[in-house]
DNA sequence: TTGAAAGCGCTACCAT
DNA sequence: ATGGTAGCGCTTTCAA
């Protein structure tokens, strides 16, 4: 119960006006004289009267809704990720509709589905195809979110590539390192991919040998306990283990730090992300900040616009600065004092 | 462009029939000739037609989404609610409208504003206001997910209070510890209160005195780092911190870590959910197992069939059993070799 | 079995 | 400034 909705035309017979009349007032579009807003509103009022979004949005022929596609893993990253786009998406009246890919086999053609129910769509770079993609993108507005995609579908990504090479550098020039172990599978994401590219970038520049393959794992947490298990039992453990991401940093950090290993003196660790705790463990965590929540944000604008402008405004990739950020478990003394 | 999409009454014509027929056809309901339907799938699979969702939805009164609200916090638990809740709305084909409240103060109105796009909202315990719930369950079926809700809501959760107990009374019996810490806010969530209510019963049922104030702070992993520099530079550092989560517990495990600490020699830490990290650090963590994937999945099944059953299946609550899981960060020696 | 037509709740155009 | 009305795309009686 409960549920029994009043209707435009209800008010209307109330107030003893047309149905017209009490869309304008609703919506504040049109001229209503000051004498037939207040009866429209009294009887608005008096009833809780609230215009049903299905008819509304069925007479617009728009959903008033964005989606947001992610494959579903945990961590700081998501959730930034989720809320950057989600007040960006409250601030516009649009609602948020989410689908957890899990990276799973069927999920283009859920993707292809939630594309009819909601104004445009933010994909996270490698979660679906690029088949999937661009039929998606014959649809409705998409964004490639940290990522490229397709031909004719804009991005909104950061830049990875530079960021690592910079990082890997200082610890290959400043701190001499040599040895270093990179944590991450650069075929399981567009970002990871480029962070890999970043890290051997900088050894070829130095015209040093490459390093090992990347130790083929996933961004969270618990892929950094397991590859601190392998990398520190395997007798000549790396001087360094280079992050694709701050969870996994962490992750290795508690795995050094409960086989009794000291960071940085033992092992140098870095991450990718620049989360929140990792200001806060000690040592601080060496990384490179990224600015998720506005590249969620950023994404959420365009496809709001996109889906209001009929005018394709050019796909144009978006492409937002990085920046490293030296902390203490590269081995620098520590700087900052939080 | 190619937002030109193909209605119903294309088809008809096209097929030469009714737009009835048509709608029979493409919902397999009514009766249809084979000729006729052949016909008409001919036409829809020539145009790759798609009934329209809002047309739809209008006709049948029903969004075909669910709403599910939560703080917007990060976190493996936030992670595998969002999950499970999703999982089980696409086996409905109902898509996921999510609703980050940061808990701030306009989250009342916005989820209102959100039960009008919505079939049902599930709400985490301690999002929202008692008042706006009951707003909210007068128009649409409503299930609190971790806590419960004021009366005729019901609500979906994991048993709290005796599972703590029951781990307090292992870290003060078995232990024979004293002196131990609760991490988190019981003003914070129902979760914690709970948790914390079986934290002071344990200390009562063995006459102990009670237990110091807890540590108010959040559930993430850096609120638990924040913790450990409190607790661990106080002079009498506690014996045993005990946390409202596994989160807290991971933070605090790495700051005890991170400052030479041994654990549990030194110190003893726990957690409450089991996460997955939380088998693989070193030590293990001894924590309570909590269904969360299968508590979201439930709530979101009561929400899809309240939608669909007009019949108020009374407010039944329902309360998933917890597990305590003892693992070696409370001293006992490590059982299970992963 | 099939089709005509009446909505679902709202907006917007066109007269008045 | 106001009201009648024609849709938006679909489902579902009700007749035929």
């Amino acid at each position: 119960m409960g549920n029994s909705r009043i209707t435009v035309r209800e008010i209307a017979r109330l107030a003893g006006v047309s149905v017209a009349t009490v869309s304008r007032v609703s919506n504040g579009t049109g001229q209503v004289s000051a004498e037939m807003r207040r009866r429209v509103l009294e009887a608005i009022e008096a009833h809780g009267y609230r215009p049903d979004h299905l008819g509304r949005a069925l007479a617009a022929r728009k959903h008033g809704a964005v989606g947001l596609v992610f494959p579903g893993l945990s961590g700081p990253y998501f959730t930034e990720l989720i809320q950057g786009f989600e007040s960006e998406a409250v601030r516009a009246q649009a609602s948020v509709h989410i689908l957890c890919t899990h990276l799973r086999e069927d999920s283009d053609s859920q993707v292809l589905e939630m594309a009819r129910r909601v104004d445009g769509v933010a994909v996270l770079g490698g979660t679906v195809s690029d088949e999937a993609l661009r039929q998606l993108a014959s649809r409705v507005p998409v964004v490639v979110l940290a990522g490229v995609g397709p031909a004719g579908v804009p991005s909104v990504r950061a830049e990875n590539t530079a960021a690592m090479t910079e990082l890997t550098r200082h610890l290959l020039v400043e701190h001499g390192l040599r040895r270093l172990a990179f944590v991450g599978s650069p075929d399981g994401s567009p970002d990871v991919s480029e962070r890999w590219a970043g890290f051997q970038a900088a050894h070829r520049e130095l015209s040093l040998p490459d390093p090992d393959a990347p130790l083929r794992l996933g961004l969270q947490q618990q892929d950094g306990v397991l590859a601190a298990e392998r990398l520190l039992s395997g007798q000549p453990a790396p001087e360094a283990v280079v992050c694709a991401n701050d969870e996994t940093a962490l992750g290795v950090l508690v795995g050094a730090l409960g086989r009794g290993l000291r960071v940085p003196q033992d092992i140098v660790i870095t991450g990718f992300d620049d989360a929140p705790i990792s200001a806060l463990v000690s040592p601080g965590l060496t990384t490179v900040r990224q600015p998720v929540r506005e590249l969620a944000a950023e994404t959420a604008r365009r496809i709001l616009t996109a889906s209001d402008d009929p005018i394709d405004g050019g796909p144009e990739d978006v492409l937002l600065p990085t920046e490293l950020v030296i902390r203490h478990s590269c081995g620098c003394p520590a700087t900052d004092n939080p």
